[in-house]
DNA sequence: TCTGGGGTCCTAGGACCC
DNA sequence: TCTGGGGTCCTAGGACCC
């Protein structure tokens, strides 16, 4: 019998961090892994099993599971192991958009001639990243989608599922309004006080209910959710809207100088990923956190783009200068730096190879090719009087 | 349960401009 | 002297995700 089914794949690698572990590790197979001391980055479901969970504190991942084998995160392994998947993705279909390091949409509309059905290209994905990789990956398949990454969660671990067409509000409106997209603890608390445990009680509820509780985005969002109204195509070729790096403390007072070299030490890290993924960004973040668990955030935005260290260090120090009160009353535990607004990076070349505004164009370009390769190369502008030439590069 | 490190998106007020 | 609407940008905070 012909089911009818959606085209939109969600791929989502198992305990990922803990899979890779225990590919590249024999003994751990079978054994409760957990990724991570401090705080529990990955548990496999060997330690799932026992009420490990993500982000939990190492203590009582370990009280909760003392056969335990923690292993320290070998975050090259993992990034490698990614790239390996994306590519047995992109062997599958050119349209895949990346979620995070461990998950993906795949858009295989017209596949079906020279693949098969969703279904049929998804059992084999599933195939192809075991044998390729040695990864067990969960797949959804839905006509949207929001429905499919639904699916793969519910089919999690190490499983297909797919939600044909006909059949969606039926798979969606039992579940519990946790596995909206959007919904974390402090909505789901809300919901739960009025008595909206399910995905269908929160679709009777009606989208004015709904803004008037949760504002109106959130609203808006979770209304078209729980109807299964989700538009948005799977998009490719998205870039990261902004790079950071931060640091955990532990308690115990710091000095300001202390403070500045962790400062330096991190803006040194993103300024070189910056520049290697050829990017530039203009507002600077610094984020805090206290003792008493408390945020701050303090950003600064630049007259103009830049992924030079001495540039964000400057600006990152005053907005340190600034909160240096506030860090002496509260007690700081973590400092992080972020910038944001990226934009491709540009490179300014000096004023001889720019005769007038377009006529040398062409000659700086080739200059240009000289120097790094066509390939770096994506487009040219000019701009107006000042000096030179700028130069997007190639994303990562 | 005393807590990492990386991100995304939304809201809201104020400044500023037309 | 009192008074619009609309738009963009910036800053700060919060919820959420993996």
């Amino acid at each position: 019998m012909f089911v009818s089914e959606g085209t939109i794949l969600h791929a989502d690698l198992d305990a990922f961090y803990a899979s890779v572990e225990q590919r590249d590790d024999p003994s751990l197979r079978g054994r409760p892994v957990i990724v991570g001391g401090g705080v529990v980055l990955a548990a496999s479901y060997e330690a799932k099993a026992a009420g490990v969970r993500t982000a939990m504190g190492g203590h009582a991942a370990r009280r909760l599971c003392p056969e335990a084998i923690v292993v320290e995160p070998r975050m090259s392994a993992y990034t490698r192991a990614s790239r390996a998947v994306f590519e047995v993705f992109r062997q599958t279909t050119p349209m895949v958009e990346g979620l995070s390091i461990d998950e993906a949409f795949l858009d295989v509309s017209g596949l079906r001639r020279i693949a098969g059905p969703p279904s049929e290209i998804a059992a084999g994905l599933r195939r192809a990243v075991r044998d390729q990789v040695g990864l067990p990956i969960t797949v959804g398949v839905a006509r949207t989608k929001f429905l499919a990454k639904v699916a793969s969660a519910v089919a999690k671990p190490d499983g297909l599922l797919v939600v044909p067409t006909d059949k969606e509000l039926q798979f969606l409106h039992p579940l519990p309004v946790e596995r909206l997209w959007g919904v974390g603890q402090v909505t789901a608390a809300k919901l739960r006080d009025r008595r909206i445990f399910t995905v269908g009680q929160l679709a009777g509820l009606g989208e004015a209910t709904l803004v008037s509780l949760l504002g109106q985005g959130a609203g808006r969002h979770l209304d078209a959710l729980a109807h299964n109204r989700d538009p948005r195509a799977v998009q490719t070729g998205k870039r990261r809207g902004s790079m950071g790096a931060q640091r955990a403390l532990g308690r115990g007072p710091r000095t300001p100088a202390a403070l500045d070299g962790m400062l330096a030490g991190l803006v040194d890290r993103v300024a070189r990923r910056m520049r290697g993924a050829g990017r530039t960004g203009r507002t600077v973040v610094l984020r805090l956190r206290f003792t008493d668990f408390t945020r701050a955030t303090r950003s600064h935005t630049l007259a103009r783009a830049t992924s030079h260290t001495q540039t964000i260090l400057d600006a990152t120090r005053r907005l340190l200068a600034g909160a240096l009160p506030m860090i002496e009353e509260r007690g700081i535990t973590l400092i992080g730096i972020s910038v944001g607004n990226l934009d491709d990076h540009y490179l300014q070349l000096p004023l001889p190879f720019v005769e007038q505004d377009g006529v040398a164009l062409d000659a700086a370009l080739d200059a240009v090719r000289d120097r790094f390769g066509s390939a770096a190369i994506t487009r040219g502008v000019l701009v107006g009087h000042n000096p030179g030439l700028e130069m997007p590069m190639l994303p990562d």
